[in-house]
RNA sequence: CGGAGCGUAGCUCAGCCUGGCUAGAGCACUUGGUUUGGGACCAAGACGUCGCAGGUUCAAAUCCUGUCGCUCCGACCA
């Protein structure tokens, strides 16, 4: 039998939104580190008890985790909103089909999820949605009239992580906001990708994240227009490569950068000479005594398979291989280093004596720093001996050479000449210029103002919305625990009384409805904990705002309130509320 | 998938090397009492197939084999 809620009760359930007393919820706080978690905001997340893990890379929102992740999702709403992207729902499950059309199906072979029906057909979990989302536009967009659009939508996405880590920061089953523009023109889709990095600017600083949109690779795409947005932390995944004097910042992957060191190229000496060299199988051996060759006049001849097909690719000894600009300029992100007999089949020797000198039957592609080299010394194909004098050009037939070796700190800006540094950051959001690679395979094309078929020109745009709470947790935290910005905060205000009875507690519940019927998000700490418990608890989940109750103050005509990361203050009670919305209003 | 480590109470861990009696501690939990301005105290209690399976043995948390799970390091990515 159902009982209708009278109107008071319904207020009364609205209400539920915004306040919430302490032994009404689940806020599992603990006092101890959690074994499994390594890094700081991971174990925020579970003594704070915002999140609880299910088994390897899932976990369970509490109460209080998905409060703040769904502020996280708010902000990401309004702002795609503002900036005119369309929210749409695309399914999680999708058909192998679509994925065999993008030639996605072999590619992503390694994330995707595939589960059976009861028919025993294939389907996949979506890791990502341009095959679905370009689908849809083929048949609902056919005009330029029609154009740009940008859909986006904020849902669970599925990926078979390797290695899952780091609670929320590489799960198998995260939320992402993921975007997607479509225009007729290139200019048109420029304009999309600056709302989009602009938006984005926005939505991590509206977080209080702190957040640096860096050049980012665009692997076998190739192209400027891709940006990652990066969060500075100590135990982020990824490497940014950083100019303080002009700006630049850059994915590791993708850094460019003026290495220090002499310039190889000269003059053709003497014709190459070939010297024994046994037991040498590294750059660094060749570089000690007895042969004496510095680092950066060896040539380093790496074997790959690229599309099973081996080529070679030399490097200055002192440099070390970028494999993401080997994609770029392989053309083909499908490449591997060659296997021990791969290599003596492909040049007759093993790994330490390899070399490039009179090879003409494999593609070689070189670094840019060995154009034209001379007085180089490399590997002769023979075991146990090298060439000196190589000159590159005229000794070794370099087919492309290329931007092919990573950057490193220290080394020079390429713009501004300053040395570059180097910081650890979590990748919390990537804008990318897709072009017409999806439109072209569904066929989502258009009609120009003059009658002619033209494919869409797309861009996709993601953010890791469960990322980027815990990287908010990782940039903002103490010793004793988060420190919330009130943007995210599961509420805004923790009222503590410090007695179970009496004035205190009459107080407390009056500013408690006072503040919530001021729209103010608050909780009231109603346990019959000692002080120090509450105090202690309040800091560790984090509550931007702190309203304590207590005898003494009280005496005073006084309470307490404090924030989070800032000092004590007495004030009035009568003042309390004007004060606290004081606070919020300055956000 | 390669390398390393760990699985004992809800959490943190001891016990294992060197097999043996009823498997322990602290925190958390329940009840009663004393407390109440920075993670209280006393008393009583509840909570374990020692990850799982097999083996060795008179006897296994402990030794052996297998297996599953978790964590870390590498390749992948929001």
């Amino acid at each position: 039998m159902l009982s209708h809620p009278s109107p008071r009760q319904l207020s009364r359930r609205r209400k539920t939104n915004y306040q919430m007393r302490w032994t009404q919820t689940l806020i599992p706080t603990l006092k101890e580190t959690p074994a499994e978690a390594e890094i700081v905001s991971h174990q925020l997340l579970l003594r704070a008890g915002l999140l609880r893990k299910l088994t390897g890379g899932l976990y369970t929102f509490l109460p209080l985790g998905l409060r703040a992740l769904r502020k996280v999702e708010r902000i990401v709403r309004e702002e795609m909103d503002r900036a005119g992207a369309l929210e749409l729902l695309m399914p999680a499950l999708q058909p192998p089909e679509i994925w065999r059309q993008s030639g996605r199906y072999e590619a992503a072979r390694d994330v995707l999820f595939k589960v059976r029906d009861r028919a025993k057909k294939e389907w996949v979990l979506g890791p990502t949605h341009e095959e679905v989302v370009t689908t849809l536009v083929a048949g609902e967009i056919n005009s330029y009239r029609q154009l740009p659009r940008n859909f986006y939508q904020i849902q669970t996405k599925f990926r078979d992580e390797i290695r899952p880590r780091f609670g929320l920061m590489r799960a198998k089953e995260f939320i992402m906001k993921d975007a997607y523009s479509f225009d007729a023109t290139d200019e048109q889709a420029q304009e999309s990708y600056k709302k989009m990095y602009d938006a984005y600017t926005r939505i991590f600083e509206r977080c209080g994240l702190r957040a640096i949109a860096v050049e980012a690779d665009t692997g076998v795409m190739g192209g400027k227009f891709s940006h990652e947005f990066m969060a500075p932390a100590e135990t982020g995944e990824n490497e940014v490569i950083y100019c303080e004097g002009c700006g630049y910042a850059a994915n590791a992957e993708k850094a460019v950068s003026r290495p220090a060191g002499e310039d190889l190229a000269g003059t053709p000496g003497p014709a190459p000479e070939k010297f024994p060299t046994p037991g040498v199988l590294t750059i660094e051996d060749l570089s000690r005594p007895p042969h004496g060759v510095p680092a950066g006049r060896q040539i380093k001849t790496l074997v790959f398979l690229a599309d099973d097909q081996p080529v070679l690719v030399l490097l200055r000894g002192d440099d070390q291989l970028n494999e993401a600009k080997l994609a770029g300029a392989l053309g083909t992100a499908n490449f591997r280093p060659g296997e021990p007999e791969e290599i003596f089949r492909a040049l007759g020797a093993h790994p330490g004596s390899l070399g490039a000198v009179g090879i003409s039957s494999l593609p070689i592609h070189a670094d840019e720093r060995l154009r034209g080299a001379v007085q180089m010394t490399t590997g002769a194909n023979v075991d146990g001996y090298h060439w000196r004098q190589v000159a590159v050009g005229r000794d070794v037939a370099v087919q492309a050479f290329a931007d092919l070796r990573l950057a490193r700190a220290g080394e020079a800006c390429c713009s501004c000449g300053q040395p570059l540094k180097a910081r650890r950051a979590i990748e919390v959001g990537h804008v990318f210029k897709l072009g017409a690679k999806y439109s072209q395979v569904f066929d989502a094309m258009y009609l120009d103002e003059a009658g002619r078929r033209q494919p869409c020109i797309m861009g996709c745009y993601g953010i890791g919305v469960t990322r980027t709470l815990q990287a908010v947790i990782e940039q903002r935290h103490d010793a004793n625990g988060i420190i919330w910005p009130l943007s995210v905060a599961p509420y805004a205000v923790c009222i503590t009384p410090l007695a179970a009875a009496g004035a205190v507690r009459e107080t407390a519940e009056r500013l408690y409805q006072e503040l919530t019927r001021a729209g103010i998000e608050v909780i009231l700490d109603d346990r019959n904990e000692r002080p120090g418990v509450k105090f202690k608890d309040s800091e560790l989940v984090g509550f931007p705002i702190r309203v304590a109750v207590g005898e003494k103050s009280l005496a005073q005509g006084e309470v307490e309130i404090k924030e989070r990361a800032g000092a004590l203050a007495a004030v009035k009670t009568e003042q309390a509320v004007g004060r606290v919305l004081e606070l919020c209003a300055r956000g």
